[in-house]
DNA sequence: CACTGGCATGCAACTTTGTTGCAAAAAGAT
DNA sequence: ATCTTTTTGCAACAAAGTTGCATGCCAGTG
C-alpha cells in the first residue's frame, strides 16, 4: 500500500511547497503521519522518534507544521493533543478532515476511521460551521 | 438573579444527591460552577480558590465531580482543560456527556450545544465504542 | 452531644509536559 | 568549498498534574 519511493518523494514536496528546509526530523515525523495516515498524539511522536530527536526538536517540528497548516490539531475534551494531516486541498486554514477518529483506551492508539464520514448535525442558528470533528474512545479490535 | 440561599440549598442537594460529603472545597467549587453558569479551566478555579484550598484538593475535587458526573470536560481549541456542569439529567454513575461542543475560531470560546446530541456512528467490526465526542469549529454569533 | 470510623485535605516530594536561551551542527545558496 | 541562515541538542527552567502519608473533618451511632 505505502510506497517508500513515492512517499520520500511527496515528503520532499510538501517541505518545498511550504518553504521548509528539509531536515531528519522534519522527514522522519511526516512520514509518521504519511504511514499513520491518520491523528496522532504527541506521546505517539515522541516514542518513535525518541532516540534519534530530542524531545525539543519534536514539539518545534509540530509547531512548524502547524503554523504552514501542514498538519492541523483535533480537540478531544480528555484533553489529550492530536495532530492530523491536512489534505492536500487543504490550503492555509481550510482544513478538510471528516472522517471520525477512534481512540483505544487501552493500548492509546489512534486509528482513522476513513470509511466512517463525521455525520453533519444541525446546530442552533447563529453558529457558522466551519468543521466537523468527531472522536470515538473505546476499545480497539486487539484490546477487546 | 442569583439567590444565594437557593444556591446553597442546590449546592448541599447536589452533593447528597452524589453521595459526596458536603466539605467546604467541594461547596466552594460548587458554588463557582453555578455562579459562573458556564465553562470554567482549572486555571480559573485555582485563582479564585487559590488561598483557600491546596492546589491538589482542586484537582481531587474536580476528579470526583467528573467521575459523578456533576460536571463534565470539554474539548478546546488550544487544549486547555476546561470544565462545565452537567445537566440534572445527567445521571450519576452513567454519564455521558453526549453533546455537541462548538468551538469559535474567532475568539476561542467553546460552547455547549446542550440541544444537539451526538450521533452514534456504525463503527467498522471490532471496535467497542465508550464514548462519542464531537467538536464544531466555525463562527460563533457574535463573530461572524 | 461526644465518640468513632472512614473519607477528605494539606503537605511534600515527584513525574510529566511544555518552554526558552544559547552554542554547535546541518541545510541551502553562491 | 565556503559562507549565511536555519535547525538542532543541551541544559535549565516553568508549569501542570500525580502520589503517599499523616492530620483533620464529616457523617453516623449511641
Amino acid at each position: 500500500m505505502v510506497n517508500v519511493f513515492t512517499m520520500d518523494a511527496q515528503i520532499d514536496e510538501i517541505l518545498r511547497k511550504n518553504q521548509l528546509s528539509v531536515t531528519g526530523s522534519r522527514k522522519r515525523i511526516l512520514e509518521l503521519f504519511l504511514m499513520s495516515n491518520g491523528a496522532l498524539a504527541h506521546g505517539d511522536i515522541e516514542k518513535k522518534t525518541g532516540e534519534k530527536f530530542d524531545r525539543v526538536t519534536v514539539y518545534r517540528t509540530l509547531q512548524t507544521f502547524l503554523e504552514k497548516g501542514i498538519i492541523h490539531n483535533i480537540p478531544t475534551a480528555d484533553n489529550s493533543v492530536l495532530y492530523a494531516l491536512c489534505k492536500d486541498d487543504c490550503s492555509e486554514g481550510h482544513h478538510h478532515d471528516n472522517h471520525v477518529h477512534f481512540i483505544c483506551s487501552e493500548c492509546g492508539k489512534t486509528i482513522c476511521l476513513a470509511d466512517v464520514t463525521v455525520p453533519e448535525v444541525k446546530l442552533p442558528g447563529g453558529f457558522l460551521p466551519h468543521e466537523y470533528q468527531m472522536v470515538v474512545t473505546g476499545l480497539c479490535k486487539e484490546c477487546r
